[in-house]
DNA sequence: GGTGTGATCGTA
DNA sequence: ACGATCACACCA
């Protein structure tokens, strides 16, 4: 039997602010979630993000608007905004403000905590733990989300599955690495310092350029 | 350790 | 045509 993990659920305030606000204070949070399909409690340690800026960044989904696709991150912060990428992995933001400023971040890797036995059935793929949530997808999929997971509340739901980012009092990292942003084109927003992660921490997806 | 490349398909 | 990527091959 596993421990309850303690903490708070962060509030819908937290999430209304700017994504480049926002994705530094999201470092050490824990994401937390329950197996689709084994019950089993996923906790993992946020340990590397990215912020998205809306209207004001080029590498953002809604820079040219709103789409199908993209509407969630429209919608309200606290919000849970699901995608699909190259033909075949999903990655997870969370929608930021303020208000309906489509600002996100994206959930980037983290550090497993509990529920790894359901997360190496997910990502059998994965040779050691560090790699299980060490990147967009496969932090996604180690949590088994996918496109039913999109608009999910995370602050009060569970509307379509029981999803949330709970503190347990663990504070961000006083001085967060900081580079430019993964995957990003040159002209698209490249130049951005917006992504975020714990320095030195095995479970961050790439090396810092 | 690092770099290069194919997979695969929804979206604009 | 091109992705907010991953895994594997290959070289060092």
């Amino acid at each position: 039997m596993t421990g309850r993990a303690r903490g708070t659920t962060l509030p819908r305030s937290f999430y209304d602010r700017d994504a480049r606000e926002v994705a530094p204070e999201l470092l050490n949070k824990l994401l937390v979630s329950v197996d689709g399909e084994t019950g089993a409690r996923l906790v993992a340690r946020l340990v590397e993000v990215e912020a998205y800026a809306g209207a004001d960044d080029a590498g953002s989904h809604a820079y040219r608007g709103r789409t199908q696709r993209n509407a969630t991150m429209f919608g309200r912060p606290g919000s849970l905004y699901v995608y699909f990428t190259y033909g075949m992995h999903w990655c997870a933001n969370a929608v930021c403000g303020p208000g309906a400023v489509p600002h996100a971040v994206l959930l980037r890797a983290a550090a497993p905590v509990e529920g790894l036995d359901a997360m190496r059935a997910r990502r059998p793929k994965a040779r050691r733990d560090t790699e299980l949530c060490a990147g967009p997808a496969r932090l996604t999929a180690a949590f088994g989300l996918d496109g039913r997971a999109d608009g999910t509340d995370l602050v009060r739901g569970p509307v379509r599955g029981p999803v949330r980012i709970v503190d347990d009092g663990v504070d961000p990292p006083e001085r967060p690495g900081v580079s430019v942003r993964i995957g990003i084109s040159s002209g698209r927003g490249d130049e951005h310092p917006w992504r975020y992660y714990v320095t030195g921490d095995p479970h961050v997806s790439r090396s810092p350029r």
